[in-house]
Parts: structure tokens; C-alpha cells; sequence
DNA sequence: GAAACTCACGAAAACGTTGTAGTGTTGATA
DNA sequence: TATCAACACTACAACGTTTTCGTGAGTTTC
């Protein structure tokens, strides 16, 4: 095993000084083309590479960004850092990603625990319980000692930052419209507590879409889930209650779910009491993700363009990073949802 | 903004010396009680945290570990992550997860700059392109200069190193043995080519439990796909060529395929030539994800428990990290598949 | 009253790197 | 011959910590 090789021990075996090697690998016209050449070499043989540590120590900033998302295992969470990864390659970057399980507390310690330096900025989604305590001082803090933060998907106005926004309302009220254009009348809608920024929005553009269509809006048609717990837990709940629904309401003839998970059970409940999709109910959901592609028939979705987001937010971070003037209004950026018309409608 | 305050302003502001400033904060007998307190309220005052880099560079190791995985968005690797992030945290370290987009070049731009220190060791899958040129000098480079590695799912007998493995040709007979014990005797395969060795081993597998129920191997039930690209431009020649072959052998009654994705395309070919799943084709996969699980009817899977992968692959990282005798010889740990039986066979 | 000991704290090195400010030698210039 | 510039290199501080080894003042001991 050969342990990393330092500068100085390129030095004393060179029988140079630490600054001669150090000047050597970067080329300075100040040492003797030989002795640069003889460094380089005895460099290369060793498999010399600096050492990021003292090189961040030194420069007071790293070329890392920090990714939290509250989830892997999530369809659009992991397009979004499909998206960073891309820009922080092409721009030089590493990135570091990190998970706050949707946890409060995890959430504050991966802060923490990176914001010591270990990277220069970050891009995150607010964890739920995050959202549900409205607790951001963790946020607050990070930013106020410089550091640059960019929130996607879940943000909240409370916090001044960079943010990269689906317009979750448009979509939603596009998907609401586009089941009115079929002539779909009775469409319950599946969504979460509101606290959840989202969840809250996509109603919000569900309940303008049937306002503009002049339909009034029936209370009995929104189940709202509370989606603190993991999935596993939610669904059977949500099962039943779909089932109660569509017994109480007979002539929903669609259902839009703020999700795919959401979108699978609803067609579960679907199969179960023998209706057809769309035939008989027509079904759209947000996220266009594997479920939705392979379903049988596939899903209508909402595409979020989860790598554009990725993309948008590593840009913004990034532009603050290296630009001189500290001083820039926080810019919001919004990246519009797409229909993405499948089988189900 | 109140940039990030340090041990030394922190002195100077308190009028002591920084050695006093430092060990107050660690509660060193050293320092008069008196003291430690005005130490401690002032530091918590100004939200004193240390400097992590700083730390790194004098302890010579890190607390985190870094993940490398070829793709996010990708449900196994998704939850090996999951897996390997929930140790990390009970045992105090950080998780820096990167992507190398099943490419080889980036996977040791990847290993490079990570290694320059910021972390301690590896948790890593190779990518294909990776195994394909069969070039691991960087992990070769990587483990001589000290730094643990720890292979998971897709590893390779010429790294020597800890292993955490699927015991991929044991999943794949028992899939097979499922589908023979109920009667499919015309099993059409669906894997990759060799060079990836869980497709490989899947195969293997898949051949064994043939042989042992005596049925003769025919290769014109084996469709193997040239797994480099990306799926959108894969799935049309994999179901170009399912078509064909379902075509001219008309009597396959059961489908394995070794992955989620394959899974899919088969069901659209099967539906469009009007079969019925589970009736005229049984159909299991491996990866027990969201596709199987929310599939019409639910699929049959080989679940590969990934995030007791990532657990298995965590301890045995940290504890080599943690451990003080560095030749340890390394150890293959084998996760045993599992069949979960749903609706498809 | 001097030696020994405790107490509370400070100085300084070390980790690996970079960049500025020297330093000594050579050769050319006034 | 003294002065200067160019050259090729070296010394050293700095980044933020931790930790070992002082050190001076006060207190005890004989």
C-alpha cells in the first residue's frame, strides 16, 4: 500500500524545496525548465494528486455543491439531480447529494454537517415535516453566513433565496382542463394536506379550472391524504377512502391525482369495482414517471421536467458562486408543467 | 451577513488565547469552570461551529463515506442508497452519493476528486461502460493508496476487496424453478448481454434450473440486448425483437425478464397480440419496484432487497474504516433473493 | 523561606497547499 | 569597480483546528 504522496515528500526526495514542486506542477515561468520538467515527471511516477482538503482550506471555497432531497426513491426528485449533475459536470463542479427522509431534524443536521465548509452552496427541497413545522432558521442561518441556496419543487415565501418553481397550479389546471374537454364532468380530485406547497397548489388550479368552466366545486370530491408516513402506510388508507368515495359519488367519470402513487391506487380501486379506464373513468396524474409510462393503459401525466429543474437550479447556484457582487436579488424561476397525453384519457 | 466565525475571533474577542478558546469547547479539566462557560455561551452566542475542512485536514480522515451509483433514477440503486444512508447516520457519518451515469470516464473523474480526501471510502457499483472495457485501474489505484472500497451488485473477481453481491444466479433459478413448478415448460428469456455480470449470472441461473428439471436449452428463447444505451432507445429494438420471436414460437407460455423495464415491454407485446397474463404467458422479473408493484396485474418479482444491501455494504465499510489492523483479508457478503409472488404467474 | 506542586492558561507545531517576499549567484551596465 | 537586473530558487505566512509542552502565579510542605 503506498499512502498519498505530499509535496513535501516530493521535495525531499527531489532534495528541492516545497515551493519549487508546488511551482514546478503549476507551470511557473519562474523555475528552470528542467527542474519543471524533472518535478513533473517524479510527480507523475509517484501518482502525485494535491490534496482537496488543504486546497479548500486554503481557498476558502470548495467546488462542491450540496443536494438535499427528501427522497431517492422518487421519480422526479432523482430527475432534478439528473439535471444538477449534468450542469455541475459541465461547469466544473462535484456534486454532493444527501437525503432528509422527509425528516425535520435530518434535514437541519445534513445542513449543518455540510454547510462547515464542505461545499459552497446548496440545492434542496424542503423536507415535509419541514413544511409542516415551518421551522426554517436552519435555512435562515445557512444563508445569512453567505452561503448560496436554491429551492426547488417545495419552497416557501418566508425564505429570500434563489427558486426554481414548477407551476404547479397550470399544471394542475391544465390536467383539470383537459379532462373538461372530454366532456368528463364529475372529476375527484386526490391531493394532499395543504401544507404540503404542492399539494395546496394543485388543488388551487383544480378549483380554477372548474370555476372557469362554471362548475361548482363539490367538497365530497377532494380526498386530501395526510402524508407525513411512508407510502406503504398511506395507501391502504387511501384505498378505502377511494372506495366509500366513488360508492357515495357513482358518477365521477375521472379522477386527477397529484401523483403516481396516488394514480396507482385510484386504478387498483378502479379495477376492483370492474370500471374501465378512460372508458368509464378517465384518470391524469402529475409526475411523469415509470409508473404512469408502463401502466396499463399508460397514464395521461403532468411532466414537470424534473431535469430541467435540476438544470435551472444548478445554474443559479452556480452564477451566484462565481459572481463578484453579493448583492443580487433572489430570482424565481418558473418551468412549466406539459401534458403529456397517454392512454388513460 | 455574519460570515462564519472562527476559533481565533473568537479568542480575540474574549481576550484569551485560542488553545484556551478550543479546549473550553471540549470541556477540558484543563480550563477553570468559569471560563468553559463564558467560552461556551459566547461561542453559542455567535453560532460557533468548527470548521470541518480544517478537522479533515489535521485527523487525516473524514466522516463520510462516498456512494458511487450509475444511475439515480433507478429504483435498486435508489434503495441500495437508502440502505446505506440509514447506517452512515447511526453511526455518525455523512453520505456523498455521485452518479456516473453508467459511464466509464466519469466514473473515475468521479473516483479522483472524491478520493483528493474529502472522504474516507467507497461504496460503489461499476458502471457498464466500466465493464465493458474491463479497466479498473482507478480502483485498483484507489485501494492501493489506502482507502477502503467496498463492490456492490455489479462487482468483478479481479478487484480485491469487500463485496456485497445479490446472489444473482440463485434469484434467477429460483424465478425459473417458480415458473417450471407451475407448469410453463417454453420459458422465453429476456437478460443482457454477458459482459454485465448480473445479467451473465441471471442467465446462469435461469440455464441451471433448466438442466435440473431436464428440459433442453433453446437459444432462441434467450433475447439478449446490447444494454449500453439509454431505454427509450433500447425498448423499441428489445420489442421489435420479442415480437419476432413470439412470433415464431408460439408455444412460449412464460416470460423471465431480468429486469423491470424488459418486464414492461413484454407486457405491451404480449397485450398487443392479445394475450393474457397470467393465462397464456406467466411473466416474472427481477427488481421489485414500482412497475411490478403497480403493474395490471401486479408482477411476480425477484426482490433483491437493496437496502439491505446498502446496510451490509455500509457496516462493512465503516468498520474497516473504524478498525486499526489494516490487512483484514475481504470479505463477500451474499444477499439472498427472494420471490414475491403477486398476480402475474 | 525555599522547594515542590497545582492551577489556569498560552505558545507553537502540525496537517498540505499556495503565493508573496525574500536570497544568493551570475552577467551586464554605467 | 560598484550597481543593477535577471534568474532560479527558498523561506514563510496563512487557512482553522487540536494537542503537546511549556510557563507563571499562587499554594502547600518541610
Amino acid at each position: 500500500m503506498k499512502k498519498k504522496i505530499t509535496i513535501k515528500q516530493l521535495a525531499t526526495e527531489l532534495g528541492v524545496s516545497i515551493s519549487t514542486v508546488s511551482k514546478s506542477l503549476h507551470n511557473s515561468p519562474e523555475i528552470s525548465k528542467e527542474t519543471r520538467e524533472k518535478v513533473q515527471a517524479f510527480a507523475k511516477h509517484y501518482n502525485y494528486r494535491p490534496n482537496n482538503i488543504a486546497l479548500s482550506l486554503k481557498n476558502k471555497k470548495t467546488k462542491t455543491i450540496g443536494v438535499i432531497i427528501p427522497e431517492v426513491v422518487h421519480h422526479f426528485f432523482a430527475m432534478v439531480v439528473r439535471g444538477v449533475e449534468q450542469v455541475a459536470m459541465e461547469r466544473g463542479y462535484n456534486v454532493l447529494i444527501s437525503l432528509s427522509n422527509e425528516s425535520f431534524e435530518k434535514e437541519v443536521i445534513n445542513m449543518e454537517t455540510f454547510a462547515d465548509s464542505l461545499i459552497g452552496g446548496f440545492i434542496l427541497s424542503l423536507s415535509k415535516e419541514t413544511l409542516k413545522k415551518q421551522d426554517y432558521h436552519h435555512i435562515h442561518q445557512t444563508i445569512e453566513e453567505g452561503m448560496p441556496v436554491v429551492l426547488f419543487d417545495r419552497t416557501v415565501p418566508e425564505i429570500s433565496c434563489d427558486k426554481v418553481v414548477v407551476n404547479d397550479e397550470q399544471g394542475a389546471q391544465l390536467a383539470t382542463e383537459h379532462l373538461l374537454a372530454q366532456g368528463r364532468k364529475h372529476i375527484l380530485l386526490i391531493t394532499t394536506e395543504d401544507y404540503i406547497s404542492v399539494g395546496r397548489l394543485r388543488t388551487q388550479g383544480y378549483v380554477k379550472a372548474l370555476q372557469k368552466a362554471n362548475i361548482p366545486l363539490d367538497n365530497g370530491l377532494i380526498i386530501k391524504t395526510e402524508d407525513t408516513q411512508r407510502s406503504d402506510i398511506i395507501l391502504p388508507v387511501l384505498e378505502d377512502e377511494l372506495r366509500t368515495t366513488l360508492k357515495a359519488f357513482p358518477h365521477i367519470d375521472a379522477i386527477f391525482a397529484v401523483n403516481e402513487i396516488y394514480a396507482a391506487a385510484a386504478m387498483r380501486v378502479i379495477r376492483e369495482y370492474h370500471l374501465i379506464v378512460p372508458d368509464d373513468i378517465a384518470l391524469v396524474c402529475f409526475t411523469d414517471g415509470v409508473i404512469s409510462k408502463y401502466a396499463v393503459p399508460p397514464l395521461t401525466t403532468v411532466n414537470q421536467h424534473g431535469t430541467q429543474i435540476g438544470i435551472e437550479a444548478a445554474n443559479l447556484l452556480i452564477d451566484r458562486l462565481e459572481s463578484e457582487e453579493l448583492e443580487i436579488e433572489p430570482i424565481t424561476k418558473v418551468v412549466a408543467c406539459e401534458i403529456v397525453k397517454r392512454h388513460s384519457t
